[in-house]
DNA sequence: CTTATATTCATCCTTATGGGTGAATATTGT
DNA sequence: ACAATATTCACCCATAAGGATGAATATAAG
């Protein structure tokens, strides 16, 4: 971990438990307090508001304070950015397959 | 984490290293042994070999050995496993989105 | 004003990462 | 047999995660 963790880093970090996986699915279908988010889990509310500061860092949800409620919101954009890294891994290992198909048909052709 | 950590988590904790995305991104294109992969960076050949463990544990790379060298080969599954579940999130979004918007057009159409 | 509710802050503990170094192992080349 | 190459193994160190608990803060409700 250099010094400079980029975004995409912060993202992957915070989809990489599977508490705060199941946060973000939750969140993804609409707003919830901390207390609500905590609600299905066996651990303590204070980890769950510390698996929250890792997605709010990530930037994966927003909070809005309404009195003494925090409403905590699903924002989608890193998740975009994460499945576009990943794509384009997965574009550029088809590619390589591609172009060894082409060799080897190449090198077939020679034969015949 | 608890005591039984998912293919999927593996697999995002391997994605959220830099180093370990850099390699992955380099086998992306074609095979590669250790020393080839560990080359452009700063770090220790014995750290490079530490990063690769964790690729394999996702099972994002697989290992075939030739005499002394350690081939590694990247594996495009657990990237596909990811992508979906990442997907999957961006789906629901959306859908809560259309049905916010369909509640309110509905309200708007009350008044008129 | 007092109490209950919603959350975070401050600590503390344990484990996993990420990095380093030096030795061990395996294989190749002379 | 010997030296060079390719990797891992065994440790050591620092920091971040993930969890817990108890106190502090802020707001709502009686």
């Amino acid at each position: 971990m250099p010094a400079t963790e980029t975004l995409l880093d912060h993202t992957l970090i915070a989809l990489a438990d599977p508490t705060r996986r199941a946060i973000l699915r939750r969140l993804a279908q609409g707003e919830a307090r901390v207390t609500e988010l905590a609600a299905p889990f066996a651990i303590s509310l204070n980890s769950v508001s510390k698996h929250i500061r890792l997605l709010e860092r990530a930037e994966l949800i927003s909070r809005r304070r309404v009195g003494r409620e925090h409403i905590l919101s699903f924002r989608p954009e890193p998740l975009r950015a994460a499945r576009q890294w990943i794509e384009r891994q997965e574009r550029f290992w088809a590619a390589g397959l591609e172009a060894l198909d082409a060799v080897l048909t190449a090198e077939q052709d020679k034969e015949d």
